[in-house]
DNA sequence: CCCAATGTTTTGCC
DNA sequence: GGGCAAAACATTGG
């Protein structure tokens, strides 16, 4: 569900409804979703105003009055609503922020695998997941030559060193498939054995593809709405991923599914031929 | 019942 | 200590 441009339309949708909302009290019914103290995060919040919502990768940086920020990471099926404090609590409901005006911010997340935790603002460099990122896939952060001399240390394959989030962070397993179907590299491509051209493709098309995603509004697959519980409209853009068996929309192959590092792969076997 | 699922962290092995 | 691959996390749905 939720890789960069997921996370961004989060964002933007929680930057409309809940800014300059402040808290009253701070419910958590599942204390291992907030990483550290429970009771201290319920305290430390109360009182407290959200005044705007930052991304980082795929990690969303609630800022608060008073230098507070709760890093919050979606995972793989996060998700935020607002709703009024009457409004019954989901099943899936872990933590609800209330605020004064009576409105609540829920955080509902099937498989609880989404984790928050509080950080003075500015120490969110140092938690352990935002400290590794790479640069955000943007033309002024990531850049072509930087992006090659990084694949060319690494042992991994293409796919896998895309999805670790240290050469350039925002690609999930989705988007993944995506820009290697576009960029014509078979995604068990050593790392190291791209070419500078092929570098520069790739490069070029995941910065594009995230934007259009950002633009149509996330991928939804299964699960994914953002803040207004809106689906995304790029899943009518993919054209590998979960696609198995359909004609490769530029030659007619139909797209293969394999398993790389665990993780499901589409592509197409005559577009993106593996190089001895 | 078995398998797969959008992500990161932990574990264990070089 | 670093890099890497696999397991773990918890639940739903096909």
């Amino acid at each position: 569900m939720p890789e960069l441009p997921e996370v961004e339309t989060v964002r933007r949708g929680l930057n409309d409804l809940v800014l300059n909302k402040q808290i009253s009290s701070v419910d958590v019914y599942y204390d291992k979703m907030i990483i550290g103290d429970v009771q201290k995060f319920k305290d430390t919040l109360a009182g407290k105003v959200i005044e705007t919502v930052d991304r980082r990768g795929k990690y969303l940086l609630l800022r608060f009055s008073g230098d507070v920020t709760v890093i919050s990471h979606l995972r793989m099926e996060g998700k935020y609503y607002v709703k009024s404090k009457d409004e019954p609590l989901d099943k899936h409901t872990h933590v609800v922020f209330n605020f004064v005006d009576g409105t609540t911010l829920r955080y509902n997340d099937t498989r609880k695998f989404g984790r928050m935790e509080l950080v003075k603002t500015g120490m969110e460099v140092n938690n352990s997941g935002i400290k590794k990122l790479g640069p955000e896939p943007t033309v002024d952060t990531f850049k072509v030559d930087d992006f090659y001399q990084a694949l060319q240390k690494k042992k991994k394959v293409i796919k896998t060193a895309l999805l670790d989030q240290t050469i350039v962070t925002g690609l999930g397993n989705i988007y993944v498939d995506e820009v290697l179907w576009m960029s014509k590299i078979h995604p068990q491509t050593p790392a190291k054995n791209l070419s500078y051209d092929e570098a520069k493709k790739l490069h070029d098309n995941i910065i594009k593809e995230l934007n259009m995603a950002i633009e149509a509004g996330g991928t939804t697959i299964r699960s994914y709405t953002d803040a207004f519980r809106n689906e995304g409209g790029f899943q009518f853009s993919l054209k590998v991923y979960q696609k198995t068996g359909e004609p490769c929309q530029r030659c007619q192959t139909p797209i293969e599914r394999i398993v790389v590092g665990q993780r499901g792969t589409h592509f197409c076997p005559k577009c993106q031929i593996l190089k001895p």
